[in-house]
DNA sequence: GTGGTCTAGACCACG
DNA sequence: GTGGTCTAGACCACC
């Protein structure tokens, strides 16, 4: 688990160790069940400090997609939520995307096309 | 033009109301060469600052999508067609929201379905 | 607003502010809609960090309790929420509140005279 | 005695223990004078370490509400009657209850309905 | 002015 | 070992 930081983004970092973690579990990488780096270890490999990498964690862990065991730290959870209130966060984000695709001439049909390319590029990490 | 805002958001007001004048552009609500109201009008009707507006005018501005004339205000641009830069910011934006839809147990069908179903919403609008 | 804190608790301070600003608000010191001290503020005056005070906020935020408005801080809530969840929540803590008090030889009506003296106890401070 | 632990809960797993068992004898599942489970049994059981198990079971000894033999292992005490120390502990914990039950619109006729219907169903397990 | 983020340490509770 | 909490300062984004 080795994640890429950009310290002068936009986004925070802890935002971007969640939306790494997220990614990682999304391509195969992590499996349900599996243990995640402890929050120390994760710290010092990335060079940050702890409280970013918990909050990062404590994220994740809001959103139901890891659990924090006392035993033994943090584990994947198993996918299990319902769907239709994903759904509607899902869709004002996907809006937003096909906004600024249409903004920038790409139409539909080119959009189906990349969503096919990612998912199997992301499939393909399994 | 009506802005819905929401002031407890995560999401930084200029940010709510860049993102609803794109979302405003894509569903066809505002049409290229059309004149956005001005900043101060904006601010008023939504009740926030001027400045806040015009850091969201700034920011689509930056991003090619609207131009701001001294004189008329400021008019949506026609759509760019520097395609490549875009695909690659979309690509991350996508994969991400990938990401979320796979950990909520959405399947790759569905999420096409789901984009189809936003494209004849937003389509609608027209 | 003056919040009493021990140090030497070992309910976490983050956790004594959330409580006493829950008290508060039950009590009507607090009314919905109006505004609590700004994080720094209240953080000088409880002698704790602002990031101990920024915890406390994150939390009733999360439970629903307090609204944080990017222009002007952090405001109470009014009441909404659905109840059905709520009594899960509370029928929990109830039930050990009332194992507690039989084991200490507390009967049902001693009980149901104290909840009575507590709402007014409460009530009192409207 | 079989224990429910969720080792992702907040709530330390000593505390679920020890909240557990109190729940138990006010139900009238473990009655005055009867025998606790050992603590290795009960570890082994539940899965977790036996000084985890220890800690709870200090605790409630420590609370005067069960007794540790070293010939025959913990027991559980009889009725407390130090009422007025525990009048104390247990308004202060009940407040915080009344506080969060009118944060989420329940009035103080639901609540001491609610307290009798846990009473009933309390009973019930006798 | 506000809150949001981050750091580099520290101590404690838990298991 | 783990995570949880806290501090004292800092810088930045937002309004």
């Amino acid at each position: 688990m080795i994640l890429s930081l950009d310290f002068s983004s936009e986004t925070p970092i802890y935002m971007q160790i969640r939306n790494q973690i997220m990614l990682g579990i999304a391509e195969g990488k992590l499996k349900p069940g599996e243990k995640l780096p402890s929050i120390r270890m994760l710290a010092d490999e990335s060079g940050v400090n702890m409280m970013t990498v918990n909050k990062a964690y404590q994220l994740l862990k809001q959103e139901g997609i890891i659990a924090i065991d006392r035993r033994s730290g943090a584990i994947v959870s198993s996918v299990n939520n319902n769907k239709t209130e994903a759904i509607t966060k899902l869709s004002a984000e996907l809006k937003l995307v096909i906004s600024e695709a249409k903004l920038k001439g790409i139409d539909k049909a080119e959009m189906r096309d990349l969503l096919d390319c990612l998912y199997e590029e992301m499939e393909g990490g399994k």
